[in-house]
Parts: structure tokens; sequence; C-alpha cells
DNA sequence: GTGTAATGCCTTTTT
DNA sequence: GGCATTACAC
């Protein structure tokens, strides 16, 4: 029975999922029906006799791809499995396993993870004899940090560092060798990181037309959707695999762009039109998901951008009930309240369809402790995955050693439990290993007999084809190991590693296995647990959507973070990232500014300001709430912040120049470097009304700053 | 070279 | 609570 598009569909809907032949842009507003688009258009490809394996599909999460497959799947009421469809990287990483010859991996290739990847730039910055005795030297995190963002972002190591972390600029020639290095060491062991999946894949179909145009020729429509967090690489590789006026539907909006600081570039959504040529430009702007109340709070935020978007959200449901902003008197507090408050919306949505949003993953734990009082169930999305637990990792080591022996990442882990052999007898042992000196192996024999055994183990693991079988024998040898390692919650752990035997048995290659694991994070998150309450970091939360939401920590340096605002349009990402948290709210949105936080580094409780987001917000658009010391909630009559008065939803300057032209501000120019007293020089982050600056003063960090105290340069 | 204990430092977001 | 470094004993 054909589907009745027209009658499912709203007209600017219906434009998309019709639309064929040629590149579009669809910019869909948040809860626009974005994904409904793209499933009836799929649908529609299909049913108009379109085969599903000339369709790429590629989105932000696996799950997403998944999921608006088998959505369309039952609207037809007909199986699109044969469509292809993932992220970039993964699409990436299928296309270099079978084609890694090219690139001069004649066996093959392994896939890191981010701990994986830090853990070679350590190695190669130690190899290198780099800031050895200095305590301040950057750690492994940041050292890899100024690598990627080089080259996701395609600027020069110096450029990041002088944009970013200036302050690290006198080891930006130290940055530079360990980049080198570390892309030796991944060539010479056959390893490759998240990057060099999208990097090497252009190089791949740069260097071979023929498989260039075989992959045209199969994937003749394209969709991609979160076009605003594609980076440059990735746009080059739509259209190169598209071509400039072939069937490609990019889906987006530039007011939901939180990817920056991994390299994600808006302008590949502003420049679609002139890259493709007669690209068709669609707007979904009626709202679908949130009552009108909750869309004029989301609306200010992102009236206060600096860059600004066209963007007025309009909602097709009721008014709704007024958002509200609660003041805790504390970040412990806070979480007691927010557990109170999901008892009370617990009553009226099952508890899936509730989720607690925050900045970072750490800043859920006194939430989740509250939780687990009371006996709430809880899944948590972002933060931690299942497969960086050291366990997890351990035991993957010797599975990956059975494909990739130049591993080197893995050996030093299979080595670590055997006494006496520390880091350089591993890697001798390793590098004996390669170059088949039987002598340095049989003597290591003798002296650590456990080696034996070892080598055994792995030659084992070598008949095992299939990775659940591969499994269960690893996990039989590293037991003991287990037990010792982690005496204290062995036991935990290791029904961990029995789920991973489990995941396991659904594959039938190990390289699918091992690649899956790094690329998609948690398959153990495929059972979305029901009846749980949701806990995500904003990132996390993208795409999805909650009968209620809660926003907890809305407090200066929290959110925004202050880890996150180096330049001063990272002060915009972390508005646009707010703007992403409240649109997720259907119904119910509650947001928390605890007046004191708990600070780990001297275990005391420190006054917090309250979020410049929330306090710039005008009083009518939420009710506001305040914790007595009775440990009760009282309404406050008044209208909301004394301090937005004035403001008028617009928390930044009066720029003349900006304010009228449209996109992103460029620069930002007038807020420069400037000098103080005690801390020295800084770069001015944002103007703060009436006479204040936030600045960022290498190695003091952000202060707020009364313009008098300030020397401008 | 290795293992252990003590110290100082910082804790963002994700494929 | 983790990570990197240092000091010290084997």
């Amino acid at each position: 029975m054909p589907i009745d598009f027209a009658n499912e569909l709203n007209p600017s809907q219906l434009e998309a999922v019709m639309h064929q032949g040629s590149p579009a842009l669809v910019i869909a507003g948040a809860g626009s029906g974005k994904t409904r688009t793209i499933v009836y258009r799929l649908a529609r490809l299909v049913q108009d006799g379109v085969p599903p394996e000339n369709i790429l599909l590629l989105t932000f999460t696996r799950k997403a791809a998944q999921e608006m497959l088998l959505r369309a799947g039952s609207i037809l009421g007909r199986n699109l499995s044969g469509t292809s469809g993932g992220t970039f990287h993964s699409f990436a990483y299928g296309v270099l396993r079978r084609n890694g010859r090219t690139l001069g991996f004649e066996t093959g290739f392994t896939l890191m993870d981010r701990a994986d990847s830090e853990n070679v730039v350590k190695e190669v910055k130690d190899n290198l004899k780099l800031g050895k005795g200095d305590r301040s030297y950057p750690k492994k995190n940041t050292l890899l940090d100024m690598i990627t963002k080089s080259r996701n972002k395609e600027r020069s190591i110096d450029a990041i560092v002088e944009s970013e972390a200036y302050h690290l600029s006198a080891y930006a020639e130290d940055f530079q060798s360990i980049a080198g290095e570390y892309t030796r060491f991944k060539q010479s062991h056959a390893l490759m990181d998240y990057d060099d999946l999208l990097f090497r894949f252009e190089e791949l179909l740069r260097s071979d037309p023929s498989l260039l145009e075989e992959l045209r020729a199969r994937y003749q429509h394209i969709m991609v959707d979160e076009y605003q967090d594609t980076n440059k690489v990735q746009a080059r590789l739509v259209r190169l695999l598209s071509g400039e006026s072939g069937d490609v539907v990019a889906v987006g909006d530039d007011a939901q762009s939180i990817y920056a600081f991994r390299g994600a570039d808006v302008a590949n959504i502003l420049d679609f039109p002139k890259i493709f040529k007669d690209a068709k430009l669609i707007r979904l702007e009626r709202n679908y998901r949130s009552t009108q109340a909750i869309l004029n709070l989301t609306n200010h935020i992102l009236a206060g951008a600096h860059t600004k978007f066209d963007k007025t959200l309009v909602s097709d449901r009721d008014t709704g009930r007024l958002p509200r902003i609660v003041h805790p008197l504390s970040d412990q507090t806070q979480a007691k309240q927010v557990v109170e408050e999901v008892i009370k919306l617990a009553k009226k949505y099952p508890l899936h369809d509730i989720a607690v949003l925050f900045r970072a993953g750490y800043q859920s734990y006194p939430l989740e402790v509250a939780l687990s009082r009371v006996g709430i169930r809880y899944q948590k999305y972002g933060g931690l995955r299942f497969h960086e637990a050291a366990h997890i990792k351990d035991v993957l080591a010797y599975l990956r050693l059975t494909h990739n022996p130049a591993d080197m990442v893995a050996w030093r882990r299979v080595f670590a439990p055997i006494k006496g052999i520390g880091p350089k007898t591993a890697d001798r042992i390793a590098k004996a290993r390669l170059t088949a000196d039987g002598k340095y192996i049989a003597k290591a024999m003798k002296r650590f007999p456990a080696l034996r055994e070892l080598f055994d183990h792995l030659d084992g693991l070598r008949n095992c084809s299939r990775p659940g079988q591969a499994l269960e024998r690893i996990n039989m040898f590293y037991q003991p190991i287990l037990a010792e390692l982690y005496p204290d919650d062995y036991p935990k752990r290791q029904t961990g590693l029995d789920q991973l035997s489990q995941i396991a048995t659904n594959y039938t290659s190990i390289d699918d296995f091992l690649a899956d694991l790094t690329l998609d994070g948690d398959q153990e998150e495929e059972k979305r647990k029901e009846h749980a309450l949701v806990l995500s970091t904003v990132h996390s939360s993208k795409g999805l959507e909650w009968s209620a939401v809660l926003i907890i920590d809305l407090v200066e340096d929290r959110f925004p973070s202050k880890r996150a605002l180096a330049r001063p349009e990272d002060m915009d990402e972390e508005r646009r990232l707010l703007y992403v948290a409240c649109t997720r709210a259907k119904d119910s949105l509650t947001m928390f500014v605890p007046a004191t936080i708990f600070n780990r580094f001297n275990a005391v409780s420190e006054p917090a300001t309250p979020s410049p987001f929330i306090a710039e917000l005008p009083g009518d658009c939420a009710e506001m709430w305040r914790e007595t010391y009775a440990s009760g909630l009282r309404q406050e009559t008044q209208h909301a912040g004394t301090h937005a008065s004035g403001v008028n939803g617009n928390a930044l300057p009066a720029e003349p120049s900006d304010t009228l032209s449209p996109g992103p501000a460029t620069g930002t120019p007038k807020l420069g470097i400037c000098r103080h007293k005690i801390f020295g020089q800084g770069k001015i982050i944002a103007q703060i009304p009436p006479n204040k600056y936030r600045v960022n003063f290498p190695g003091f960090g952000l202060k707020v700053i009364v313009a008098d105290y300030l020397e401008l340069l």
C-alpha cells in the first residue's frame, strides 16, 4: 500500500522528501521533524524503486542510522538492511579495510581509541626525551588534543597553540616533533586513530580513481544528518562521493552546532550552496516537540548569541507550563532536589521519558549517589564508556595481537601482569618477537616462566576465527590475572567480561568486532533500559527528546565550562550547547542553579555565580524558585534576575558592526589582549556590561575584572 | 630495571 | 580519584 506522503508531512518536509536528482540543504530547527523527514525520504526512495544498496546514510552515531533505517523499514513494510548507514568514521573504516593494501597496510591495521592514542603519544614523547623531569610539561591528554585539533581544524599546530592554548606556546616546537613521530609510529605499527580514518579515506579516494568511480556508481543517493557538525574533511568526502551536482541531501541546524572543539565547521552549512551546484534550500521551522513556553525561553537563549541566527521557533503545541529555574543552596542539596523532582515527574511520565542533563560527565556523581540511595534506576550516556574500562582493554589486547603482532600498545598490556617485566623489558621482548630474535625470546622465557604460558595462549588464540570462541579462551586465561589485579571488585568486572563475550558472539570476524567497539562505544547501550531515568551529557543528548528535562549545575565555570573558553567564539558554542539542552524538552523544563559548588581540589564548598545564560533571561519566561534554609522550595514573586535589568535577553555588548552582519561574527576584533597588574597579559573573552571583562590569563585561568583595572593593549 | 609509596597537579564535550 | 613524577629498596 503506497504511503500518503502529503498527508503525513507538512509542505516543507514534503518538499525535502520528494526532492531528488540534485543537491539539497535542509535547515531543520530543533524539533522540526528532521528525523521524520529523513526516514520518509528513505522510504520514498525505496518505494520509487531505488535499491536500498544504492543509498548511503551518514549520521552522527551508528545508533541514529540504525534507528532511521528501522523506522523507514517499518513504514514500508520491508527490510532496508541493504542500505549503507553509519558514521563517517565507520563507513570510512569499512572501505579502508577492504582497500588497506593501497595505503601500504598489507595485513590490515588496528584501530586505536582515545586511550590507545594517548599512550602512543606518551611513549613517543618519552622516546624523544622531551619533558624529562618537568612537572608542568603538558600531559598526554593535552599533547593528543593539540595534535588532533590541528588535524581536524586543518591548521598548523602553531596556529592552534596560538589561538586556543597560547600559554603552551613554549612547547609548540615539541608538539610539532611529537606529532611527527606519532604519525610515523602509527604507520610502522599498522595503527590508525579516529582522524586517520577520515584523512586516509580521502587519500584513498584521490589516489584510486577507479575505486572512487565504483563508490559513486554505487551510492547514487546520499543523505547526511547533523551536517552542522561535520568538519572540513567530512565535507570534502561528501563532495567526493556525490560530485558537485549529485543527489545529496544534507540536513542540519546551524544553531545546534556543538562540536567546533573537534573541528566541526559551521561554514560547511553556510557554504553548501556555493560548493554544490544549484543546491536547493529547504527550511523546516515549525516545532512539533516543545511547548511554546519552552520555546520562548530557548529563543531568548539564542537571541543572546553573538553569531546571529535568523531563527525563532514557533510551536505547534499549547503554551504549556512555564519552565522553572530553581536555586538550591548547594550542589549537594541540588542532588536531593533533583531526586524529589524526578519522583514527582515520575507520577506523570515513565522514568525513561525523563532526563537530567549536564555539561560534563563528572557532574552527575553526587546525583548518582542520591539516586542509588532512594533506589531510582538510571542509565548514563556520555562520560566513561564500557570498553574504556581497564579490564576490558586488557582482554581486548590479546585479541588484537592475534591480528596485528606489531601492536605495541597491546603488547604492553599483556606483559604488564607478569612480575618482573616493566616497560623496558616489554618493549624488548615485543621487538624480539617481531624480528624473530629466537635467542632473546628463549632467554626471556627461561627467566619469566609466565611468558611461555602467555605465548602458548596467544598461539592457541590464532586458531580461533570467531571472536566469541576466542574470548572464551581469553577469559579463562585472564581469570586469575583479573582477581589479582583488582582484588576489590573483580566479581563486578567479571560480569562485564561476560557481557563482552556475549556481545562477541554476534560477530563472525574479530576485526569487525574490535572496530565496532572502538567506533561505537557501547553495544551494551543498545538495550536501552526501560524504566530507568536518563542521565546524559548535553553532547550525548543530541537528537534525543524527553517529556521532562532537568539541567543541573548552571553556574559560571561549569556551564559555560571554564575549560571550554579559550577563544571568544567559544562562548557562543557554550550557548548553543545550552540551547540544545533546553530544546530536548517536550513538556517540562527545570533548570538548577546551585548557590555553592563543591570544589574537590581543596575539598571546600565555594560560592558560585549563576550562569550568564540564566542571569540574562527576562523574568517572564521562567518561574523562579529558591531553596530556603528550612530546606523547602519557595517561589519568588518578583520578576527573575534583578541583575537582568536592562539586558533584555542579550548579555552581549552592543557592538555596532557585529549586530548588523549576519552569519558568524568575524573573530570579534574588539576583544583583544589586555594587561593586569597581578595576572599579567591575558586574552579578553567577553565584555560583561556595564563595565567588566571576562579575561583568560595564562596560568591563572578565567577572571572577571572591572575595566578600570585593565590596560587594553 | 623493576616495584612501591609518597607527592603534587588537574578533572570537557566525542568519533 | 587519576596521572606523572620522584625517591628508595631490591
